[in-house]
DNA sequence: ATCTATTCTTGACTGGTTCAAGTATTGGTG
DNA sequence: CACCAATACTTGAACCAGTCAAGAATAGAT
């Protein structure tokens, strides 16, 4: 699940390639991202501090939704969790939620490219994507008794 | 968008199948998500306080929570959205959201029965539910000139 | 008619997120 | 290379949806 963190450069390429600032926290921010997928931005805040020493967790607000406008990270709320984070890698996958631990990891699109599903009848509405999230238990979950402390 | 609403006896006779106790707020709460499918909490405790005179918004959380429970009704939570209720209908369908209105429409399920999905690879995941929901953007909106005020 | 588990009321409280005003930084310009 | 304006960040207050906890009311079994 630990991806590898991609080094400054490549962070701060990233934003020029959008032509967006190159900023320390962006820098910092886009690398944590790098590194814990599905990260919360409670996570992000606490990573990025390690490593700059101090951020607003407003300034992470800010650079979470800037990067989000432009598509270059990817939002998505599961149900009951606060909003997690990953880079945008273009390849429409999904993701696959643990109803007792709240693990979280990322699928195929089964079909192919997006918009992966086509909705049966689409009311007139103009329809540019279908989100899929998948619920269950993972294998350590299921392995676990419930304990009751 | 506007159902009928089931009555009285029908709403109770829903709860005592479940061998749920019948009372006023939950018979009220029933009634109102029969005639408003996909309403937040706030839309449900204001049309059951019209009916009922009053109920308290915990006594709402608590009854859609039970009802949620015994799976009578259905609860979904779209990205930006406080949750939706719907009266469980058993057809799996899923939901279409218009980005700029809010609007929420039910789908049929497009492959058929659930999880109408399966996952490229499950991880050793047990899936128990495929979440769809479709984003767009509704006829009307898309009318609708962007208006700044 | 009574009793008890369950449900409802009240009111405080939390977590995640956003708003608003002021300060600092970036990167283009002279 | 210093300066400037647009953009980004900091601070601190505020917000909303939802939850917790303790006591009062009520359904329905006996």
């Amino acid at each position: 699940m630990m991806s590898t963190m991609i080094d400054p450069e490549a962070a701060a390429a990233l934003l020029r390639a959008r032509s967006m600032r190159v900023t320390a926290p962006r820098v910092a921010v886009l690398r944590e991202l790098s590194a814990h997928p599905h990260a919360d931005v409670d996570t992000i805040t606490r990573c990025t501090r390690e490593r700059l020493g101090s951020v607003s967790t407003q300034a992470v607000y800010d650079i979470l939704g800037a990067l989000a406008a432009i598509g270059l990270v990817r939002k998505f709320e599961p149900a009951g969790h606060p909003a997690r984070f990953e880079i945008e890698l273009g390849d429409n996958h999904h993701h696959l939620v643990c109803r007792t631990c709240g693990t979280m990891i990322d699928v195929e699109c089964a079909p192919g490219e997006a918009p992966c599903l086509d909705a049966a009848d689409d009311h007139g509405f103009a329809i540019d994507e279908a989100e899929v999230i998948y619920w269950g238990t993972c294998p350590e979950c299921a392995a676990t008794p419930v304990t009751v402390p």
